[in-house]
RNA sequence: CAGAACAUAGCUCAGCUUGGUAGAGCGCUCGGUUCGGGACCGAGAGGCCGAGAGUUCAAAUCUCUUUGUUCUGACCA
């Protein structure tokens, strides 16, 4: 690309409405531009990215022996509709009538699609295994889209299906699509974990996260060092450290906090510690009325609530829901109240710790497992710092990631909804194994940005650049400058090398710092030296340049 | 969905409190001087002040409504 002719700015000024260093430098480079709230268009550069991250995935899941296919974006409500999945999604679906009044849905996934396209060649046990994947734009409708390409309304994932006959062929199916993924991510250069992870709305048996390892990362990651267990926050059984409660159990006591709405201001006005305490969280739980008690430093993990009352919603109770009962929010104690109560495994060998009474303004001290009734208990906190390993016992490390991939086993879910099966060797029908397997494209962009970068701009990864290499003329006037750095282009150009020729009639800084920001690797300045036959060679992550003849500027690229 | 902030030139913003001819820097055009890390001088082009209603002799400025964007939370593969 010659830029004096080229679809090429970039911006001297930070985007207002970027709140993340990757979409502020996407922005400013000019890779993409926002059209809406989680809606961009990928400009020339962007798409370029794109295209390489799309290409090295498409190259690992053909070897892997998956097929490509293409799916529509739109497609008719009743397949979500058969799948139960319209409610699963919700407000977060797309929902759209034709002009008969036909309910339509732009897709937000392809279970359904791929599993009714399954259906045409899913006869015998003959006809299995197979892998069917795509790159399709999805659709889905945020509460809050926000980090540039992380979280959005509109992005291009890359999703793959596979389909077995039992569950051995499916754990086949999902190794050879776990190993796709890791030479991917490896070869794009990005610093990853993988994690076990919620199945959520997917349902299904396992789900395995590829994280990209980012300060401003969505999701907690919770891993050990020594035995290698590595699992995202929301699912990680909490093991606490030992010996925390030994006290022999005291009377309890009434005493009064006036105007301690929060565990915060209780734990202050009492001069207690908050791991001493237990707070109650009032929640409706499928329109049931249900609280909960956990250690006062702990959050509630609403995932592992569900599959303990095997409940579909939960949310916080209103004030019509809370009425049903005794509880006074801000004072609501496990001691006599008269509802449904679920405690924390915790909450059972906690001694002597502080939790509502019940009555506004009164909290009780010295309170103790005893004193409480409760219909279930469970593990339902998140593990938070100080926590230790569930497999080896020594203590936990955390970071954030941006969730890039993620692999599902999903068993027969999907073929039971979509009555997809087969018939065995003794002419039995029985349910396909399905596994899905997704990469979202855009959100693997801006992790690599996220990770690569300096105060200048972008430094991407060699095998993703969008071009590899930029020359630059000093001077546009200078004949022998140009015809140099012409001659060079097109010798790159022509043995398959990506190039950018800034042939603008710009002054050099502006031609510096424009490279920079766009990052491109490997940059060559044609300047005074240049009628001696000597160029200047810098990788964009180093910090001096070098100066090399024509030739060997060549075999440094090639 | 709840709370809050913002919306003025292509970009980043000032002006609003106290109503009275639409502003700056960057970018853009033309001329000149420059030319190895976002140069300088001069002359220009460019805005229905997000949209609608109201108050007023007069509204970018005050009031209400509405739309959009962003933030905090909720929510979220």
């Amino acid at each position: 690309m010659k830029l004096k002719n080229a679809y090429f700015y970039t911006l001297r000024e930070d985007a207002r409405d970027e709140d993340s260093v990757s979409g502020n430098l996407l922005v400013k480079a000019g890779y993409i531009k926002k059209t809406s709230a989680g809606v961009y268009m990928m400009l020339p550069l962007g798409l370029r990215v794109q295209n390489k991250v799309e290409d090295i995935i498409r190259k690992h899941m053909n070897e892997a022996g998956a097929q490509e296919v293409k799916m529509p974006a739109l497609i008719a409500a009743e397949y979500y509709e058969d799948s139960g999945r319209m409610k699963g999604f919700g407000p977060s679906i797309f929902k759209l009538k034709d002009r008969n009044n036909k309910d339509m849905v732009l897709g937000p996934t392809h279970e359904e699609l791929f599993a009714y396209a399954a259906k045409s060649h899913i006869h015998s046990y003959k006809n299995m295994p197979f892998n069917l994947y795509q790159f399709q734009t999805k659709y889905r409708d945020e509460p809050r889209a926000r980090f540039g390409l992380v979280r959005v309304k509109e992005f291009v994932m890359k999703d793959a299906y596979s389909f077995d006959a039992d569950e051995k062929g499916l754990d086949e199916s999902y190794r050879k699509m776990f190993e796709a993924y890791k030479k991917s991510f490896d070869e794009m250069g990005i610093n990853y974990r993988i994690v076990k992870a919620d199945t959520g709305v997917m349902g299904g048996l396992l789900s395995e996260e590829f994280q990209a390892i980012a300060p401003l990362g969505e999701d907690t990651l919770v891993y050990c060092d020594d035995c290698g267990y590595s699992s995202n926050l929301e699912v990680g059984k909490v093991v606490r450290a030992s010996k925390t409660y030994t006290e022999e159990p005291k009377e309890k006591n009434l005493v009064e906090t006036p105007h301690c709405e929060t565990i915060e201001d209780v734990a202050k006005y009492l001069k207690m510690d908050m791991k001493d305490t237990v707070k109650a969280l009032l929640m409706n739980v499928d329109g049931e009325f249900v609280v909960f008690f956990i250690n006062g430093e702990r959050e509630l993990n609403e995932s592992k609530v569900l599959k303990l009352l095997s409940a579909s919603e939960i949310n916080f109770a209103d004030d019509e829901l809370i009425a049903t009962s005794n509880a006074v929010p801000g004072y609501c104690g496990p001691i006599g109240l008269n509802c449904k109560v679920v405690v924390d495994e915790e909450v059972l060998e906690m001694r002597n710790f502080c939790c509502g009474a019940n009555q506004k303004g009164y909290h009780y001290i010295n309170a103790n497992p005893g004193d409480i009734s409760y219909d279930v208990v469970g593990d339902i906190t998140n593990t938070k710092d100080g926590d230790l390993c569930p497999v080896c016992g020594r203590p936990l490390k955390f970071t954030k990631g941006i969730e890039i991939g993620n692999t599902f086993k999903l068993g027969t879910k999907y073929s039971k909804a979509m009555g997809l099966q087969y018939a065995d060797v003794e002419n039995k029908l029985q349910d396909v194994w399905m596994g899905s397997y997704g990469i979202g494209l855009g959100r693997t962009m801006a992790a690599i940005v996220e990770q690569s970068h300096d105060d200048k701009g972008i430094i991407w990864p060699e095998n993703i650049a969008p071009y590899k290499a930029i020359i630059l003329i000093m001077s546009t006037k200078d004949e022998t400058q140009c015809r140099i750095a012409n001659e060079l282009y097109d010798t790159l150009t022509s043995s398959g090398i990506e190039c950018i020729l800034d042939d603008r009639d710009e002054r050099p800084g502006v031609k510096f710092n424009d490279s920079d920001l766009i990052g491109i690797p490997y940059r060559v300045t044609v300047g005074k030296k240049a009628a001696d036959g000597i160029l200047e060679f810098k990788k964009r992550d180093a910090q001096d340049p070098e100066e090399l003849s024509i030739e060997e500027v060549i075999n440094r690229l090639k």
